[in-house]
DNA sequence: TGTACATCAGTGAACGCGCGTTCACTGATGTAC
DNA sequence: TGTACATCAGTGAACGCGCGTTCACTGATGTAC
């Protein structure tokens, strides 16, 4: 095997599985003692290390231990966000209200099944702290697969509902605009914008106790809004064809 | 004036005048080093007090202060979105899309100018902390408001757009039901909780920076995002009668 | 295969810091007669 | 109007704690010849 990853002796084994273990560790303290509480000191006890001093032979400092945490997390989201879109186009390529919803669903799974990590990316910002570009290479996944689902639509020649963007909500788009493929209409820039916000706005009310003395059943409730809004965004708009 | 809020002594006023300022600086220190970094000892400092100590003639510890913070951001926030509510009813009581944009540009605006109260209270939540029905009571306000929206729009006997609730969604509003008028239309519900996760959900975006790489002018975006929700769920149709 | 050396993981002490909370206390401000 | 007492604000010391980071070090593991 000419290209694997790199030849690992014992050693750099060892050491790749031990900065694993310290993120997991530092996860989990970070679940029970909340964001902004991670310790170093803590997390070498856990570890059975003697001196905390230890862990700078694997990371800088703190604020380091803390950027992968965030960027791994952020990775972890992006990853089952695109392993279910993956899955439902396998199922179905033009079904895009399926993929739309296959993501939110993964979204909001991950979302409850992380919660801390969860608050470490969607939650308030850690003051003094500044993303590296890692964490926006990262943190750019999902609004992408939104994206290319209105993309898809937009390929369609299919322009949605049909709102007009006034004029200098259109000029504020044009940070954006500029990232994108030429020609894409406003209209369902928005539509992925608006997809992108109520998603985030839906998972963060749930996991941050929001909806807890409102909703009975939140994962019954979440798929309906979120199709409901799919649908008003113009995704359920089968493309002529084989339906089934 | 027998029925004035209480006849306050001299002694009285100053502690409660030191109250606002110990929570004015608290609110300060909050906003220079983040949330969860509230420290009685720098507070006490910043007041001009020799000993940290004093501060327990005021609140019994740290997290009663916290507590009060939180408190008065949940009324802060309400008192802005009901003044805007007020003023747009006095204008026109049934352009409920109106009231509606005046509702969600006061809570964006408080938030604009409060990040880091928004982040108490929005954002990731404190661990190990509960809320004290105080919170409750004060936080329910800016959903009421919209609620009373929604209200309006079913004693119109105006069911909106007209997508059915499922079942299990329907059953997962129960403990929503429970709190409100008997009788209230479930898609009217969903409206109500719809515009008010997206309502959030945007601000949080917004305020946490996920929407600074993308969109230049944010009010100008916020008042077209949230006009085009608002009219998508019906608070657009005006009832006939006086238009102007 | 064996020796000499370099690399690396982890130790342990120390620096300097800040924190919440308690407690007995001083001295000023108010109240009752 | 004046005196005796109670209330209250703020002090200052102390307890016990945890933290990030540095530094010189020991001893084990790898590498070169």
């Amino acid at each position: 095997m000419p290209s694997a990853p790199k030849a690992h002796t014992p050693r750099e084994r060892a050491r790749i599985e031990f900065i694993g273990d310290i993120k997991q560790v530092a996860r989990r303290q970070l679940a029970a003692d909340g964001a902004g509480a991670l310790s170093l000191r803590a997390v070498a006890r856990e570890l059975g290390l003697v001196s905390a001093s230890a862990l700078y032979r694997y990371f800088p400092g703190r604020d380091a231990l803390l950027t992968a945490l965030i960027v791994d997390g952020y990775r972890s989201l992006g990853d089952a966000a695109e392993a279910a879109d993956t899955r439902a186009r396998q199922e179905d390529e033009a079904d895009l209200l399926g993929r739309w919803m296959a993501i939110a669903h993964a979204v909001r799974d991950w979302a409850v099944a992380h919660p801390h990590e969860y608050a470490l990316i969607y939650g308030s910002p850690v003051p003094d702290y500044t993303a590296p570009p890692d964490t926006v290479e990262q943190g750019t996944r999902v609004p992408y697969l939104i994206g290319g689902l209105f993309l898809a639509l937009a390929a369609r020649g299919d322009a949605g509902p049909g709102l007009a963007v006034p004029p200098d909500a259109d000029r504020s788009l044009r940070p954006l605009l500029e990232q994108l493929p030429p020609g894409a209409p406003a209209e369902l820039v928005v539509g992925g914008i608006t997809a992108w916000t109520y998603l985030f706005g839906a998972v963060s009310f749930e996991v941050f106790g929001h909806r807890s003395a409102i909703l009975g059943e939140p994962r019954a409730y979440f798929d309906h809004e979120i199709r409901r809004l799919g649908s008003q965004l113009g995704l359920a708009a089968q493309v002529p064809g084989p339906t089934n």
